[in-house]
DNA sequence: TCATTTTATTTGTTTAGACAATTACTGTAA
DNA sequence: TTACAGTAATTGTCTAAACAAATAAAATGA
């Protein structure tokens, strides 16, 4: 099961510490499920984080969240969620207003159309996700699940 | 141990299926390492990608390898080489050479400032992935190893 | 009340990511 | 030999990421 990595980069010798092993690992995957999560979506013309943004907006339900709370709920951080929103708004996707008792504040709400988008796209993405992981099975996943939070701990 | 990304991200319902909870953890764990891997070496103006390809050429030793091959051992694939290695070359950490046998092929080689770049760089780039992951123990990283492994066999 | 600090969002600017199209060269087969 | 397909790398172009600086409103405190 061990040194399939080292075979997929190309590398001649192993690892010298697990710790790098798991790192390299586990940026790879990520950014491979991403990519592959990224074709999945073109079709809607819609990136990963934009769905996030749907998705996250969905469940806020009517009262819609500011744009600082739509970037801290985000999976992956943005550094620039206002234009993030904009192309999202000049969809039609979500909607902004200004909130009347703190000026400061704008209200982030998704749109019909928004919800119907998602509704569209849900089907295909959570197969992805079942196509990818579900063969580990509850066991590992949960396994999995515990260690990533654990290594995450210290990353902040 | 669990409910913690659920915190994180301040979603009110739990995970209706494991496989999401799953790749959402991976996805944002993924992401605090790279984005605080990318901090860290900002000092010496250099992105986890540069990093990668200065390891992969000194690992490739003299010959150098040609820019598909970079490519393709990269961890985080990037569409346009070309570009990422003129940036290198500007700096005069690679430089690249046409072969003389197939003239289609451009050998890059790492420099010797390359070399002192990687080399200066090191000790915190391994002490990074030690502070992350270390904590974690040879088992269990062996174990999360395994599962990224199969985790990636179904994503290509 | 008025200056000061803090918070929320936006804007400007530079650099990098994405992807299609192109150039340059090699190998093959009529 | 020459047309053609295949491969390696580059270029053009558009969009998004990154980050510093600016705007605007609210909260704080003399």
């Amino acid at each position: 099961m061990s040194g399939k990595l080292q075979a997929e980069i190309k590398q001649s010798k192993p690892f010298p510490r697990l710790e790098d092993e798991a790192f390299v690992n586990l940026i790879r995957t990520a950014d491979r499920l991403v990519s592959a999560q990224a074709q999945l979506m073109k079709p809607w013309d819609l990136s990963p984080t934009q769905y996030n943004v749907l998705r996250i907006l969905r469940g806020a339900g009517h009262e819609g969240l500011c744009c600082g709370e739509v970037g801290e709920r985000l999976i992956t951080r943005d550094p620039d969620i206002t234009r993030l929103l904009d192309r999202m708004e000049s969809r039609g996707l979500v909607t902004r207003s200004r909130d009347r008792k703190d000026r400061r504040v704008i209200a982030v709400r998704i749109t019909q159309a928004g919800l119907k988008l998602l509704e569209e796209m849900q089907p295909a993405v959570e197969e992805f996700a079942r196509k990818h992981l579900g063969p580990l099975g509850a066991a590992r996943l949960r396994t999995l699940i515990d260690l990533l939070e654990q290594a995450r701990e210290r990353a902040g």
